[in-house]
DNA sequence: TGTACATCAGTGAACGCGCGTTCACTGATGTAC
DNA sequence: TGTACATCAGTGAACGCGCGTTCACTGATGTAC
């Protein structure tokens, strides 16, 4: 067989994966993702439960790589939203539809943590691809509505703590930004999301846009 | 015996259902709220398991307990800080205080949300005492720093939409600021207790004083 | 083209586990006369 | 003060359940000569 050409075989395999992938997402909409078993799975996909150990070496195997699917997912939502000019509005609507879709796929990744548990090492590199998006998002618009590199002292705290930004040539005051981005539109979503403005009358989407102006504007 | 007076019994039975929970949280802080189970909280207090059936009609009824003192320990910290005249500043950093003593007891009343589970009618009422508080803050905030009762759109939407706040005489700006004060305060947190900031290199702290101190002056 | 062999998907039985919950019961504690 | 009775905390055995995972096996699919 020619190297890299997929036989049937392999075709079969990867096509299986991804349908117990599909029915593990449909288990945690319901359930949540404690309620993830294998063994309900192999029954709505009509085989029996041992019979996924050919596809995936466990549970954790699993579950692991639907975090990182759902990571994944998110910086391909992310890349393209910026590539696509929407500046920072742009960028944040994005992350609130990607939200919205599958909320128990956005607690996957930002929900409470299984205590105890570790996401490998290349989880965390997708989550820097993740915040260089942001940061790239955020240099433009502060480049956009004010000059200054420094503008508080967090912004000075931030010029000698910023490992997180290594490599990437955005002032504090960039950084600072991207830090409010990412913890103000993750407050709202977390707390829409949880149901928390259920009943409470108002229009999520509007406080929504609210806030992401005043993030695009001034600060 | 005289009505309302406590019988040995009676303390017994309340001493024994604080142990009960006191080990539930416990439970709860090292595994998470799924991991809590009754024949090991039973192990724990040297007891057999259907001995805890005389406390609690069963899990169900003791999750929901626990849930409910995490919202009144809540309300009451909150009602504290208020009183104690540090406006909102002081309101912020009791609640990052309280999250930060016990993270589970946080994720049970803001994480990830149990599909299907729905809280009863009386922790409700909890969560408007909660609201109610940050809302009389922010009317005092407000008062300071600019009289408009009405700034923006989202204000305007707000002056239609407030059964949240009914019965509460705070100007439609007033509303905006709590709903921010709540959606930024609690992004941060949860991110941090998350853990999404470890290893970034800057201190949660000052991030989230820059956020409180933007949140006390103007908006 | 046909045969011999290797690969591998899927099965069914079984293991051990811990869970919530029920039940009939024992024995100590408190109450009433 | 002493006895008879009621209350109730806690036990131990048992039930049924679903879980993840292992193992030896069957049978179909693909490969090599």
């Amino acid at each position: 067989m020619a190297a890299g050409a997929t036989s049937p075989r392999e075709r079969y395999r990867s096509q299986v994966r991804a349908e117990i992938k599909a029915r593990a997402w449909e288990q945690i909409a319901s359930a949540g993702a404690t309620g993830l078993s294998l063994n309900a799975i192999a029954k709505e996909l009509g085989m029996s439960g041992p019979a996924l150990y050919r596809y995936f070496s466990g549970r954790d195997e699993l579950i692991t790589e639907l975090i990182r699917d759902a990571y994944r997912s998110l910086a391909d939502t992310f890349r393209a939203a910026a590539d696509s000019g929407g500046g920072l509005p742009g960028l944040a609507h994005a992350l609130r539809r990607w939200a919205l879709a599958d909320p128990q796929r956005y607690f996957l990744v930002y929900g409470t943590p299984v205590p105890g548990y570790h996401a490998p090492d290349d989880i965390t590199a997708i989550t820097q691809e993740i915040m260089a998006v942001l940061l790239d998002v955020c240099v433009a618009a502060s480049a956009d509505t004010h000059g200054a590199d420094t503008r508080d002292t967090f912004d000075a705290h931030l010029a000698d703590h910023r490992q997180w930004a290594a490599g990437h040539p955005a002032p504090p005051a960039a950084l600072h930004r991207a830090l409010l981005c990412w913890t103000r539109l993750h407050g709202h979503l977390s707390l829409e999301l949880a149901g928390h403005f259920t009943g409470m009358g108002f229009d999520p989407e509007l406080l929504f846009a609210a806030e992401v102006d005043e993030l695009a504007g001034g600060r």
